[in-house]
DNA sequence: GCTCTATTTCAACGCGCGTTGAAAAAACTG
DNA sequence: CAGTTTTTTCAACGCGCGTTGAAATAGAGC
């Protein structure tokens, strides 16, 4: 091997040719990151090192590791407004299978690995909580108790939340058999009802 | 302040006089701060500084932090049978009730802290799961599922779980309101009967 | 009372973390 | 093309963690 070797060239500094925006690199490997490891375990350096990119850079361009996921958790690729269109469309009485059957639409092909950071994130960071926080109750709970517009919507709100953000739990985090492996057609049967008694029916 | 000040004597070393059990103190220390603080929160300096002690006797006695928690987590001041029997201990009709009167009569004087701590245990910390996955499913969801024999039982007592931890997370760890602070009676008014039917009803 | 051993403290290690400042290199400016 | 500015890498810092080995001290055995 001579001096001029291809093979491990320790990157060379300085402004990178093209246009490669670094900044958008480091926000798309954060948004990926953050989700599978959650927020303490997404490290700095890891999430630099899939952006291509040294760990300062996230210093330099957001002040830090917390400015950098404030700025990727506004950029998720999730669409609110297309979920709660999702949920309220069909028939009032079934709302409770749709909650269900879209919970699990999203989160079982991803895994239990994201749900569990998202939980420990939760438990471990203030400042994380309080973004999910906020995004739940603003942006999914209180448009659904709105359109249905029954008598102590926000607690029947919360009691939803609280039976699907259980299952989770048991299906994805601490993994209960038989429902860790059940399909999804089995747990609508079991849990829709309950959710929809929480929605429309008699709770006091 | 002379030589001989009592005031802040580096401390002697060597063995400890009289009986005390150093062994033994670490052992309560670490039930404390495991559940003030869960796994990662609980430093072996930490649990040490509680007991009096160096951080060096956690492993000179337990070989580790892991081994600290393995000793620790059996000897916790919790009475599975004694919960159980509680649960059992009345009409059929009524066990959904009970089941979230004693969560609730358990968990509220202790707050969120623990709570949250032992979720963030086992979403980080797969040996930590594993212990408190034997003890719910083997020592309590067993039980509870023998003891009223109906088909399925695996599976409905998994939705029990599911509610009961959802209800928990929703209270203790995001807090969502007004869940988060309803009394004992509203909650066991709406959620009882959930449970009721996922224990007793027709959940196919 | 002397020796041996068990017990405890202390100081340090190695690791990974987020962060920082200086140096290097490209791009921009006139 | 020369000088300036912006971008990037690199090397290092300080912190806290779990852990380790040596030194110091108390009790046990003869």
């Amino acid at each position: 091997m001579n001096a001029s070797s291809h093979q491990t060239e320790p990157k060379r500094r300085g402004r990178r040719a093209g246009g490669e925006d670094t900044k958008a690199a480091l926000l798309a490997a954060a948004r990926e990151v953050f989700v599978e490891r959650g927020y303490e375990g997404a490290t700095v350096r890891s999430i630099a090192a899939r952006a291509g990119v040294d760990a300062a850079m996230v210093n330099h361009w957001f002040g830090g590791k917390e400015g950098l996921f404030a700025k990727a958790v506004l950029q998720l690729p999730i669409d609110p407004n297309a979920l709660v269109e999702r949920l309220l469309d069909g028939p009032d009485e079934k709302i409770g299978e749709r909650i269900v059957r879209t919970f699990l639409t999203v989160w079982d092909p991803i895994g239990g690995g994201p749900f569990a950071a998202m939980v420990r994130s939760v438990t471990s960071h203030e400042q994380v909580a309080d973004v999910l926080r906020g995004f739940f109750v603003q942006t999914l709970l209180k448009r659904i108790v709105g359109h249905l517009d029954s008598p102590d919507g926000d607690l029947r709100a919360t009691l939803v939340a609280s039976q699907i953000i259980g299952m989770g739990m048991v299906r994805y985090v601490v993994r209960f058999e038989p429902l860790a492996s059940a399909d999804a057609d089995t747990l609508v049967k079991a849990i829709a009802p309950n959710l929809q008694r929480y929605l429309t029916g008699d709770i006091g």
